[in-house]
DNA sequence: ATCCGGATCGCCT
DNA sequence: GGCGATCCGGATG
């Protein structure tokens, strides 16, 4: 990717998305989280990229939440306190991350699905080898988990300080954001729980709204 | 102890 | 667009 976004994720250092950001009603996290830059920090230094692609989690009653399950001790993240991580296991091989929202009881979560590479551009491409464009380092859930290294011992940790965190970004105008159904699910699989930074060449999978928006304005 | 499904990815056609 | 990889969590016996 270009240097020209490294030396600028460099230069600015926004706080810390404060806990009661996430202490909000989920599908409000989710829209807000669109622009906002996710941040891990390791022995080999700070990988970062701009959310692109976010999906609301609801809690007990969303059929599609692992939270349906009820409280066990892969959902404990879920039951958590706002602003804290959940990083699940799945397939076999691969790690999601979440943002826990609302508050510790209720759970309910964030899926960050995509990011636009920021920082440590060069440490991603050494993570992600079969990635051949730097467009797919991190266009899906766990794509980014790979090249920001984030694994099951990120669960539970709280998103304010490194290792991990997200820093508020350059605001996402409701003009660029498209809202599509959740992706890979078969429960509850027509809710409009997924946000995308529209036109971003970063997001997992153009949704079928880009082309009919196209077609048929 | 065993079975089954899954918030995915990468490679194949 | 389809499928195999690979393994954990949760349910069942």
């Amino acid at each position: 990717m270009s240097r020209r976004s490294d030396a600028a994720a460099t230069r600015r250092r926004p706080r810390a998305l404060p806990a009661s950001f996430y202490a909000r009603d989920t599908e409000v996290v989710a829209r807000e989280l669109l622009g906002c830059v996710l941040e891990c920090h390791s022995p080999d230094g700070v990988v970062s990229g701009r959310i692109v692609e976010t999906e609301a989690y609801l809690g007990e009653h969303d059929a599609a939440c692992h939270a349906v399950a009820g409280r066990t001790a892969r959902t404990e993240a879920l039951y958590g306190p706002p602003g804290t991580a959940y990083v699940y296991f799945i397939y076999g091989m691969y790690w999601c991350f979440n943002a826990v929202t609302r508050e510790a009881g209720l759970p309910s979560a964030v899926l960050v699905r995509a990011l636009e590479p920021l920082e440590g551009i060069a440490r991603m491409r050494a993570r992600r080898r079969t990635a051949r464009r730097d467009v797919d380092l991190t266009n899906g859930p766990g794509k980014l988990c790979l090249a920001l290294g984030i694994d099951r011992t990120l669960d539970r940790v709280p998103l304010q300080r490194p290792p991990l965190l997200i820093r508020a970004g350059t605001p996402v105008a409701d003009a660029e954001v498209i809202v599509t159904p959740r992706i890979g699910i078969t429960k509850a699989a027509d809710w409009p729980l997924r946000w995308l930074v529209a036109g971003s060449p970063y997001v997992s999978r153009t949704p079928a709204t880009f082309t009919r928006r196209s077609l048929a304005p």
